[in-house]
Formats: structure tokens, sequence, C-alpha cells
DNA sequence: AAGAACGTCGAC
DNA sequence: GTCGACGTTCTT
């Protein structure tokens, strides 16, 4: 919940107010204002990553995992029912709406067509108000915007430059629904389990189109590692730094550490290639 | 399977 | 050219 992500932030500020106090550690900073600095508290009484980012996904974007209801539940509770919510009915219909327009578009839903489908399926909350606004992170931000560590979904995300959708050609839905990849814009599966179709057949299809592709995959920007910007510096991403090559596992972005091959693919109207990161 | 090391890409 | 970081391969 809430408080999850809210504790966490606070632990965190916590822990560097603290650091600040009690020891006169020079913050360290890279030249992207990413701060390296040890997280001792925080990491060895935090959450795991597992649970940081189902808190993540539970409060960022409004969806429950299945997994934070066990850890709440000593017992194992009766079968979680799936409640005919107006969601979920939404999005049976949606499914069909969105088989329609696959089996006509040979497996490739338009962008501009998810944009309406996910719009009909009520999920307003995915939508960035002002098209390129606070959306997200603003509601985020009462509770877990210590998270941010003064980051701006628009500093995250990137202006609103090449994308013909949204109010003044700003991108309407959060970036992090989607994969950027060289076949297309995918639609990441957190947005499809948001949607009701993270089942649907066309995604294994859509997986060889994805790894064809041998661009290098961007970080989302929004979800919880990406917008943390302390390295922890103590896991081994950080330690290794020099050998590793690797982004603090803290940092490490949710979509990023999936396989590649969960996303529903999204072609824009131009065909060109739309970069959140400009 | 997980972690470490290396190659490489992309931004600056 | 440097550095951060993703992808792949190797090691444990």
């Amino acid at each position: 919940m809430s408080s999850g992500l809210s504790e966490g932030g606070r632990t965190e500020d916590q822990e560097r107010s603290n650091s600040k106090q009690d020891s006169p550690v020079i913050e360290r900073r890279n030249r992207c204002g990413i701060i390296s600095e040890p997280l001792s508290k925080s990491l060895k009484k935090s959450r795991t990553l597992s649970q940081y980012t189902a808190v993540s996904s539970a409060t960022s974007y409004g969806h429950k995992d299945n997994s934070e209801t066990k850890r709440h539940s000593a017992k194992p509770q009766p079968p979680p029912q799936p409640q005919p919510t107006v969601s979920a009915l939404m999005a049976a219909k949606l499914d069909r709406t969105l088989e329609q327009v696959l089996e006509g578009q040979n497996g490739l839903l338009h962008f501009a067509q998810a944009a309406a489908l996910l719009k009909r399926a009520g999920m307003e909350h995915m939508l960035l108000p002002g098209g390129m606004g606070m959306g997200i992170g603003g509601g985020d931000s009462g509770s877990g915007g210590s998270d941010l560590e003064g980051t701006s979904v628009t500093d995250a995300v990137g202006g609103p430059v090449d994308f013909p959708y949204g109010i003044g050609g700003g991108f309407p839905f959060n970036p992090g629904l989607f994969i950027m990849t060289p076949a297309g814009v995918f639609l990441a599966d957190s947005a499809l389990h948001m949607a009701g179709l993270a089942e649907y057949p066309a995604q294994s299809e859509l997986a060889s189109a994805i790894n064809s592709g041998k661009k290098k995959r961007k970080r989302c920007g929004m979800c919880q590692p990406c917008r943390r910007r302390i390295n922890c510096d103590q896991c081994s991403s950080c330690r290794n730094r020099k050998t590793g090559h690797q982004i603090c596992k803290f940092r490490k972005c949710d979509e990023l550490k999936k396989k590649p091959s969960a996303a529903l693919e999204v072609m824009l109207p131009t065909g060109a290639a739309f970069r959140w990161f400009q």
C-alpha cells in the first residue's frame, strides 16, 4: 500500500538526513546527479527488491499484486475470487476489441488504437494530465514523493518532442507503460495486466519481433527503481562497478529486469521511432 | 539459477 | 574520449 511506499521513502530520507547529521560524509554525485551513497539501514531493514517493485506497482499503477496479499496474510486465504469488477468487465470487452484490431493489423496494435482502448477501459489513471504532466508521479508524491529524490516526471521522461499525441504534442500516457524497441513501441506487460490483456496470445508472436531488434532497451524512467537517484554503494553492482558495468541493483528498471518478450507492440502511425529520452 | 565479467552501445 | 549502463557470456 501507500504506507509501504511512504515508509520506504521516509526511511531513505531519514537515513540521508541522519547520515548528514551523524557523519560528515560528502555525498557523491555523478554528472547525472545520481547520488552514490551507502544506504546501510535501508538496505538491511528495508524491503527486498521484489517487495520494492511490488509496492511500486501497487502504488504507482494502482495495481495490487497477489504477492502483496500473500504477505499480509499468514494463513492461506481463500483463493482470491476474481471480482467481476468494472475494469474486469471492461477488459473482457477490450480483449474482444483488441482481437479484432489485431486481426486486421497483422498482430500489431496500432498506438492510436491502443490509446483509445486503454481510455475506454476506464484507465484514466494511466493518463498524464495536460498530456505530459505529473499524473502518476503527482499522485504518488504525497506518500512516496520522497523516493523521487528530487526528480520530476518530466525530468525523467524528457520532453514531448516528436510525438503527435496529447495536448501540445505531449504523450498522454505514462511512458512506463510502453517499451521502446527498434521494432516499434510496445505496450508493457504492466499495462497489459492493468488492461486484463496480460495473457493475450499475440505476445508470444511479438516476442520474436522484439528480440529481432538488437538495440538496447532503455529504462522506463517511471518505475520506482528508475526514479531512485541514489546508488546504494553496497550491492554487487555498485561494488563491482568498474568491472561489472551494471547499474545499482536498486536502480535497475523493472521493465529491463523482465525478458523483452512480455510486451505488445504498438506501432506509431508514422512508423517513425519514438524515443522517450531525448 | 544467480552472480560476475566482459563487450558494446549510446549520451555527453 | 569518457563514462554509464544494457546484453551476452562465463563462472560458481
